[in-house]
DNA sequence: CTGAAAGCGCTAACAG
DNA sequence: CTGTTAGCGCTTTCAG
């Protein structure tokens, strides 16, 4: 290929990896006889000869048959490739087998990352938690290794979060719904919210919590059940964007209005609840975001010094996106 | 790594391509060398060497931002990465920049065929259906190409397939509801269910539509209007699994009894569906059945003669799942 | 059934 | 700034 432009393999080299030790004169030629040939350099070549694989690795947990996975991995898979694909990367999705012990899934780590040899990999939720992986991305030929939260911070609990955020506008009987996904996830997001009200709860305080994770049509009627009586929530989490959605409609059939007899906050951000009759708000994880940050900082840190990467990690913790559904209490019940 | 074993490097690697030319002696030390040492092949070298990259392409049009995928990418990924995982494959998701030429995208497409050299390629829909891109496919390297669709058959339309399984029970005032997802996906089925109706209508039937994709406040308000009225759907289509829901939700609400008053069907398949009272037929293009079939297809032809499989090519058409959502319509309105 | 030789397409490391 | 020399880890092809 290059003796068509008249130079030696390596300037093509050198032009293909933006090396700056390349007349203009030369670089030029070589780009046109690029364009003309319709010249593509080979992943697995330049992998085996040292240059990094310009492979990313991306590795979640593969969920046992039926059940759902912990993350939005559409959205992961879409905002991701996209970035790599922007800086001539490529991200491998690969899940561990469900329902093995961290020792096995360690050793089919280290054993896909001696395979593909990615230049960076990322563990997400809940995998990040596991020390075992962990470790497998400690030792090997220098992969950079990411996680989506900051290794530092203890990561925020959403569900602890948005109960805090209603405490703090004057709610006392707040009500949590538990959505579909990972049950695991549910868990743990409802016991923030107990927490939260827990701590800085009075007597006055209520808890409404639906904790079997009920689709639609139950929330829908959980909704009626709970808006319908005198004592009801002035406020209500919903773990994802359709129950508030359905609560909000309910609310509606009610006479209730959103936000002035009830606030609604849902722990999933959608596209949905931005055209709702109010506008709804969300507190998430900005999973996507911290996941092509992560990517990013992957890339960068091709080339720059260290494996783990110094690069500046911005804490990541929680998107509060405030739309109109939030209000203070109501004065009285 | 091999001399660990006692052998040459051409043994070792006979035993881990399962070649048949190995003596039984030979290959248990070998194998137990390979679990001593942790041995595992690399992909890129053995890509380079001619022996295939055990890398499958998995194509699909990258939907501009804000815009839904046409596809449950989700789905697709973890059913296809388990596929493949299984056969000692990775499979590689790559997306088509959104609002390209045909000519641009299949430029692209050719560009990540050189630099990855998949085994084979799958072009994702409505993908399949651009000729520039399945030309890119033919012409290099002899890689497999599959799309989820038969080659041959006329793709069947899930639309007017629901339609015309309820002009079958006898309902003349069919409702359909579009969903979020893919506009033109919704615009298609859309026009399915009207030509059914079109074709097997008499004067009686009557169209309930709602094209303008309606969020599920939306499809809770429309199902209310479309339901309180004495002249009023006997049958309803929705594109997505919500709004079937929030459709029997309502038909509760009213008085009506699904299916005795209200036959229901979706255009989605969804867990939640089957768990619901009643459970609620779908009717869908089975996408994450149909594409690991294409992908045991093409890791089947590696080796085998022709690259274009002419393997057992089943008839892949629609799923229906009947549940008790369905039943004639009522005699009187 | 097994070994030896050659090379896949690139990039690092070193000269010029 | 550019060219030369190796060699990455495997598999193919050809001999034993």
């Amino acid at each position: 290929m290059a003796k068509a432009a008249a130079v030696s393999r390596q300037t093509v080299s050198r032009v293909i990896n933006y090396s700056p030790r390349v007349s203009a004169e030369a670089k030029e030629r070589v780009e046109q006889a690029i364009a003309q040939l319709g010249y593509v350099p080979s992943l697995a070549a330049r992998s085996m000869a040292g240059g990094g694989s310009r492979i990313l690795l991306a590795v979640f947990a593969g969920p046992a048959p039926g059940e759902n996975p912990a993350l939005p991995l559409d959205q992961l898979l879409l905002s991701g490739t996209a970035a790599c694909g922007a800086r001539g990367y490529r991200l491998l999705f690969e899940p561990t087998a469900p329902d093995i012990a961290p020792a096995e899934a360690a050793a089919q780590l280290a054993a896909t990352l001696g395979a593909v040899q990615p230049d960076g990999a990322i563990l997400l939720p809940p995998l990040d938690g596991v020390a075992e992986l962990r470790a497998v991305l400690e030792m090997p030929r220098r992969i950079a290794r990411e996680t989506l939260r900051s290794d530092v911070e203890a990561p925020v609990n959403p569900g602890e979060a948005a109960a805090e955020t209603l405490l703090g506008l004057g709610h006392r009987q707040v009500g949590f719904i538990t959505g579909p996904g990972d049950p695991d996830r549910s868990r743990h997001w409802l016991g923030g919210y107990r927490r939260a009200l827990a701590q800085k709860g009075s007597r006055a305080h209520r808890y409404f919590v639906a904790d079997n994770r009920p689709d639609l049509t139950a929330v829908l009627d959980l909704a009626h059940s709970w808006l319908m009586p005198t004592i009801r929530p002035t406020a209500i989490i919903t773990e994802c964007a359709d129950a508030a959605l359905a609560v909000l409609y309910i609310a509606g059939t009610l006479k209730l209005r959103v936000p002035r007899d009830l606030s609604l906050i849902t722990l999933e951000d959608h596209p949905a609840l931005i055209r709702s009759q109010p506008p709804i708000a969300a507190l998430h994880e900005p999973t996507a975001t911290q996941f092509v940050a992560a990517c990013e900082r992957l890339i960068a840190a091709r080339g720059a010094g260290t494996a783990h990467s110094a690069a500046p990690r911005t804490p990541p913790g929680l998107a509060l996106i405030e739309r109109s559904s939030l209000a203070r209490a109501p004065r009285t019940i």
